[in-house]
DNA sequence: ATGGGTGCAAAGCGTTTGCAACCGG
DNA sequence: CCGGTTGCAAACGCTTTGCACCCAT
């Protein structure tokens, strides 16, 4: 929060309600959020809030270095927390359920293929699709929502 | 190309020059071809081919098992040719590049990653992000053309 | 009072779809 | 001839933008 504001003055950018409630409910998120689901979050602390304002908002925290979003197999992007140590993820395909994992063997093999390859690497994805725990309860036949 | 003929008589379906036109230049394609570029090399043979024909066909494709599309953080979907074996991709940020390459550890253990979280794997992603060989030769400020 | 911020609606962009004409079997 | 296929344009879903109005500073 303070980091936004601080962004904001450094930036002799202005401060509003809008930024604030968004940003608010971005944060009180512990894993993933979708603008969907931010932008009906939103609407209920205040209903006249613009789903432009949402992207806006959203763009913003990507600039401070506040957010980060994630580009999933699902449909639609995903906004996370930034944090200081990578991490890669596990996707449900079944309720969409994301949760982070960090595999060293990556992290420390990647710039060896990259090298092999004559790229100098910048950066990686990783995702590992599959269904969580809970939905392997469900019947199969209800397991799949993926995104076509 | 002989599999798309049987799969269209064994679906019940039927067979037309527009399909024969874009199957043929998507199996010219070494590597990954997006829509735009088929579409352009389409046309060149017969211009009359819309770019919605070729969407139809390229998902035929993928239905045949023939075509597989895949969707790098560079704005626009890549189709390749299916293979059997799996692999995942080195993408050049800077000429959009793409090299395929085949990482054991990772075949081997994303299972593990997967079951310590509970889930039952599906598929991974798994794509390393750089600049290639040739691009690194160009002056850094215009190695970037990243998606956004 | 300035000029950035907001809401709204319109515009973009890539992809799909509805439909009438077309054509393969 | 029948029904799948095509081209075109319209529809779509998500995101960005243009613009007049609003409100921090």
């Amino acid at each position: 929060m303070k980091k936004m504001t601080d962004y904001i003055d450094q930036q002799g950018l202005r401060h509003s309600t809008q930024r604030e409630i968004i940003a608010q409910e971005f944060f009180k998120t512990k894993g993933h959020v979708s603008v969907e689901d931010l932008y009906d979050r939103t609407r209920k602390v205040n209903s006249k809030i613009g789903i432009a304002t949402v992207y806006r908002t959203m763009n913003l925290l990507q600039d401070c270095g506040l957010a980060v979003r994630r580009d999933f197999d699902t449909g639609q992007p995903a906004f996370e927390l930034e944090t200081e140590q990578h991490h890669d993820h596990l996707i449900c395909t079944s309720c969409g359920k994301i949760v982070e994992f960090f595999w060293e063997e990556i992290e420390k093999n990647q710039n060896h293929i990259a090298k092999k390859h004559g790229f100098e690497l910048q950066h990686h994805k990783m995702e590992l699709y599959g269904v969580c725990k809970a939905c392997q309860k469900k019947p199969k036949s209800l397991q799949t929502r993926q995104k076509s």
